[in-house]
DNA sequence: TTGTACGCGTTATCAT
DNA sequence: ATGATAACGCGTACAA
C-alpha cells in the first residue's frame, strides 16, 4: 500500500527506462519497441498506474479537452425543454470528434466558489440562450481569451453564432393557415420578458425576448391585427391555460390558433378538446419546434421543425474549430414547416 | 499585443512584487496590505490577466474541482426523463458546497478520445442507473483511485450507494388500492430487461432491471395474482399503449391500474378516458415518482412521491465528503405516499 | 528507438 | 505582510 499514487517516473524507474520513455508509451506519439512497450505496461500494472495525471497533461498540454456550456437558470429548468435536451445531444456529438465532454456551468451573476465560469479549466464555452446575463457571461469569456460560440442569441461582432429563422419560418407557418381560409387567428406566445407575465400583448408592448419576438414579428406579417396571448413558459400546461382563456367565449372563438412552441400548441388543443371544439374541425393548431411532444398522440402537430439537435451539433462543431484555430462563421439554421393532422380549412359556418 | 497570455509572474514583475504575493492576492488565503493588493490588481488589469490559469492550480492543488456525472445512454435519452432532470439538479447543487461544476460523461465502453471517465480531470465520480456497464464503469473509477457514489444501482462493497426503498414505497400504495376495495388490478411496468419488450410479464420471467423488479415485488406483495404488462419504457405514450391494450375488453376491464411511474399513469389515463372510462370512477389509477407531469392537470395522481432532488442532493452531499476525506455511507432514501385525485373505491355494479 | 533537459503556471511552506 | 524555494506530473524538443 502506498501512500502516494505512482507516477510516470515511478513506472519509467520500475521498468527501467526514462520518464520520457514511459510517457511517449502511453501517447503513442512516438513509435516504441514492442518490448519497452510490454515492459512499461506491466510496470505500470505492477503499479497500479491508470495512465498520466489528467490535470499535468492538461497543464503541459495547455488543453483540457473540455467545453463549458454555460446556462442562466436552474439545469433542473433548462433541462425541462426538450429544445434544450436536444440540442445538448447535438452539442455532445459536435464536439465528440474534438474528443471533448461537456462542462455544465451556471452564470447567474453571483460570486460563487470555483470552479465559475471565470476559473473553469474550459477550452471553450458554449452560450446559450438570450437571456440579459448574456453579455457579462461573453465579457468573462473574451476576457480570459477562450474561444466561444453563442446559440440563439444576441452576441457582439466576431462571435459565431448559430441561429435559426424564427422570422421566415414563422411567417411561412402563418402563411399556411391563412391560405387554409383562416381569418380569424390568435397567437399564443411565449413570455414577452423576463417577468414572464401572462396575458394579453398590448400592441405598443417592448418584446424583450429575442425568439418570442422573432416568431411574433412572422406571424404578424400574415396576420397583422391578430391578437397575441403571452403565456408564462413553455409546457403543456401553460398552453392549456392561454387556450382556455381563448375559448371561454363560444362567440369570439378563433378558427385557428399559432402557437410559438409545440408544447404550447399541446396545450391549446387539451383546452379546445375541453372546451368540446374538435381539431382541426373546429380549430386548427400550430406549434413550433417539431418536438415529440409526449401524450399528444394520435395528434400530429402542423408545426416548423427546428434542427435542434443540429443545432447543438453545429455549435460543437464551430467550437471545435475555433479550438483547432479556425475562425468559423456564423450558422444560419432554417426550420422546415410540417403539415400534420392539426390544421384544417374552417368550418363553414 | 502580446504573443502570449500573462502569467502570474508577469503580474507579480509589474506591480513589483514576488509571485507568491500575487498568488495570495488572487486566491485571499494569506493577508495582504490594501496598497500591495491594489498594485496586484492595478498590473494585473493592465495586463490583461483574468486570474490563475485553473489547469496550473489544478496541477498544484491536486483537484479540479469538477465531479464527473456518467451515464450510460444518450444524453438527450437520458435527460428526457423528469426524474434524471430533477436528479441532475439536486445534484448540481450538492456538489455546489465544494464549489464543483458537473462534468457529462458518458460511459459506453468504447475507446474514445479523452476525456473519457478513464482520463478526466475529475475529482469524484457519480455513477447512475443500474446498467450493466455500470461495473466495467465502476472497475475504471476506483482504479484511478477516485470516489465514487452508486445512485440506484448494484454497487460492490464500500461504494456509498443512494438508493431508493422501492418495493416498500409501491407496497404501500398497493396496499392503499387494496384497502379502497379493489380486487381487480392490473400492473403496468417499466422494461422487464435491456430489451425493453412490451407484454405481459409471464410468472417465470427473469426481470433485471433493478427498479422494475423491486417495485413490481412491492405489489405483488399485495397482489399476487396480479397481472403485469411490461412498457418498453416511461412515456405517457407508452402508458397510452399499455392502457389500450388493457381496456380493449370491456368484459375485461380492471378496477384499478398500478403503474411503475407517473408518465405511464398519465398514458394509463389517456387510454381509459378514450375507452370511454371515467378517472377515478370507473377505473384508479396510481403512479410512481410524484413527478410534475405536464398536461395531466387537472387530474392529481395518486403516487408515490420520490426524493428525486434530494437523491441528486445526496449524492452530490456524499462525494463532496469523499472529496474531503471522510467516508459517508450509503443513503436509503424514502417516497412518500400521495393520494391524489385518480384513486377511488370501485363501483359498485 | 531511447534518454536528457527543461518548463508548463501555480501554490504551500517556511523563513524573514 | 512579504519573499524565496520547491515541488505538482507531465510532454516534447533535441541530442544520442
Amino acid at each position: 500500500m502506498s501512500t502516494r499514487r505512482a507516477t510516470i517516473s515511478d513506472v519509467a524507474r520500475e521498468a527501467g527506462v526514462s520518464a520520457s520513455t514511459a510517457s511517449v508509451v502511453f501517447s503513442g506519439n512516438t513509435p516504441t519497441s514492442e518490448a519497452t512497450r510490454a515492459r512499461v505496461l506491466a510496470a505500470a500494472a505492477k503499479l497500479g498506474y491508470t495512465g498520466p495525471d489528467p490535470r499535468a497533461a492538461s497543464l503541459r498540454r495547455g488543453r483540457s479537452g473540455i467545453v463549458g456550456v454555460v446556462f442562466d437558470q436552474h439545469l433542473g429548468t433548462a433541462f425541462l425543454d426538450p429544445v434544450t435536451t436536444h440540442m445538448m445531444d447535438g452539442l455532445a456529438d459536435g464536439v465528440s470528434r474534438l474528443g471533448a465532454a461537456l462542462l455544465l456551468l451556471r452564470d447567474d451573476g453571483e460570486m460563487v466558489r470555483e470552479p465559475s465560469l471565470q476559473t473553469a479549466p474550459i477550452d471553450a464555452a458554449v452560450l446559450i440562450g438570450c437571456s440579459p446575463r448574456l453579455r457579462d457571461s461573453l465579457e468573462i469569456v473574451r476576457a480570459r481569451g477562450i474561444p466561444v460560440v453563442v446559440v440563439e442569441g444576441d452576441a457582439g461582432p466576431g462571435v459565431p453564432r448559430v441561429l435559426l429563422d424564427n422570422v421566415e419560418a414563422q411567417r411561412e407557418a402563418a402563411r399556411y393557415v391563412a391560405d387554409l381560409g383562416h381569418r380569424d387567428v390568435v397567437l399564443v406566445t411565449l413570455p414577452v420578458d423576463i417577468e414572464r407575465r401572462r396575458g394579453w400583448i398590448a400592441d405598443d408592448a417592448v418584446v424583450s425576448v429575442h425568439v418570442t419576438a422573432d416568431r411574433l414579428a412572422g406571424a404578424r406579417e400574415v396576420f397583422p391585427q391578430a391578437p397575441a396571448l403571452a403565456a408564462a413558459g413553455s409546457s403543456i400546461d401553460e398552453g392549456a391555460i392561454a387556450g382556455r382563456a381563448i375559448f371561454a367565449d363560444p362567440d369570439r372563438r378563433p378558427t385557428a390558433v399559432i402557437a410559438q412552441t409545440d408544447l404550447l400548441a399541446a396545450g391549446v388543443i387539451r383546452a379546445a378538446e375541453e372546451a368540446g371544439l374538435r381539431v382541426p374541425l373546429d380549430v386548427s393548431v400550430t406549434g413550433f419546434d417539431g418536438v415529440v411532444v409526449d401524450g399528444l398522440a394520435p395528434h400530429v402537430l402542423t408545426t416548423l421543425v427546428q434542427p435542434a439537435t443540429a443545432k447543438g451539433r453545429a455549435a460543437g462543431e464551430a467550437v471545435s474549430a475555433m479550438i483547432e484555430g479556425s475562425t468559423p462563421a456564423g450558422l444560419d439554421l432554417t426550420c422546415v414547416f410540417r403539415v400534420g393532422t392539426t390544421t384544417a380549412p374552417p368550418r363553414t359556418t
